[in-house]
DNA sequence: CGGTCGTTTGAAGTGGTTCAAGCCTTGTGG
DNA sequence: CCACAAGGCTTGAACCACTTCAAACGACCG
């Protein structure tokens, strides 16, 4: 069992690769955020990640996973999009005004952006807040494929799409092993997510199963034959 | 037949309304951004609005109305959001890395953000840039609704909501009359946003106009129960 | 070892699509 | 000013993707 802070150092050095691969941070600025991070904020599975203060804070996830959610009036649930080691979210009091909460799914560990950056070197802290700038502009972009995505593709499409997606965003961050990856949700947030009823989210999975094109049970996705899904949804 | 130039300054009227009203855009510097807007450029109905120049540019529409959409591999299209007159919006050239077209629906008119602002007072040109970055991130907002319109509302919810909003944001600009207003769209337009055929959006528009709660025909809403249409979607 | 949550399967219902045809409205040219 | 063409609107009928309801099964946890 690794100790604590190699268990940050590991879990650090996933969620900066993303950073680093797609945000165009250097590999100096890496290592200057990794010896500016103090304390983490933990939030266990379940629970909600919500800070107090009126202005929303900018977070950046260390490890685990979450999403950003809201709760509609008849109960049902719609998930906008789902945090990953590296990924920045805002946290914000949920209100009215503000329907959308963000929930761990997964422990999840986070830092304060501003709070960590606080006594930064000022060209470091310019760097690192571009780069995870430009990593809450991509998590944006994503809402126009989620528009496409849920508009304009069939269920075993959608499904398709979301694990390649996140194939994509894991790997990128190296958490995807020979034997696949991890992925800690259940049917009923993929169904929350894509639109779809729980039940048919489990027939397209068994869809793309007896396809050979992917397999996700109980928190794990192996099998995964990116070219047939690419197949399935083009564009 | 009003002159050009009184034109221009009816439409400004209606545009700068909304970065009043929603932005916290005061009278003087509305004034100012008045004064600075020298030529304007103009864009036919069903014209492409790109930049050439590879950066992105701000632009803010004067008069006119046009929607940002994707065309899809297999020729349909997505509308992501429609421009209406005191919208920003970002222009910039049409690639596999950005699949998302401006188009022209009517005539549009818009001005450069950045050159119009370039002589600007350095105060109003920071109050007018705020304004703007407001309306900015209020459409980017509006994605999120588009999210849950799109996976959890019926035919009939998604097409009330429309109406709905496209009315909110025309009474904000004056643009509403007591006879309804003018929504120069056809069926397809809104089937291309809301994700559904033509044909259930004629007959849910149908089912709207037979319950007494809204007329959309020929570019024209009329007769629209707010409270009613509310009551079809709630949240 | 029992309870709970997640997964799987079947059967029936429904909301929306597709195809096809006719109608209305608007713009254009003789 | 009328005739005609083109695009948009409307309606019907058949079909299908997805939902809902219901029940059984499996995995994990205390």
């Amino acid at each position: 069992m690794p100790q604590p802070s190699a268990m940050l150092k590991e879990s650090f050095n996933h969620a900066v690769a993303g950073l680093i691969q797609a945000c165009g941070l250097s590999a100096a600025s890496a290592e200057s955020l990794r010896e500016l991070i103090g304390s983490t904020e933990r939030y266990p599975a379940g629970s909600l990640v919500s800070s107090m203060s009126p202005a929303p804070r900018l977070k950046w996830t260390l490890s685990g996973c979450g999403c950003e959610l809201r709760v509609l009036p008849d109960g049902r649930r719609q998930i906008f999009s789902f945090v990953l080691p590296g990924d920045p979210f805002l946290s914000r009091p949920v209100n009215a005004a503000n329907p959308c909460e963000v929930i761990a799914l997964t422990n999840l560990e986070c830092i304060d952006v501003a709070l960590t950056l606080d006594g930064a070197d000022g060209s470091d802290r310019a760097e690192i807040l571009k780069a995870i700038d430009r990593a809450l502009a991509l998590a944006h972009a994503r809402r126009y494929e989620d528009i496409v995505r849920l508009a304009r593709r069939s269920a075993l499409e959608r499904v398709a799409e979301l694990l390649l997606e996140m194939h994509d965003r894991l790997h990128q961050i190296g958490m995807v092993d020979e034997r696949g990856f991890h992925l800690p949700l259940t049917q009923e947030h993929l169904a929350d997510a894509l639109g779809l009823s729980v039940v048919h989210v489990n027939r397209s999975l068994k869809a793309l199963r007896t396809h050979g094109l992917a397999t996700f049970r109980f928190g794990r996705v192996s099998d995964l034959d990116r070219a047939g899904l690419r197949a399935l949804c083009p564009a």
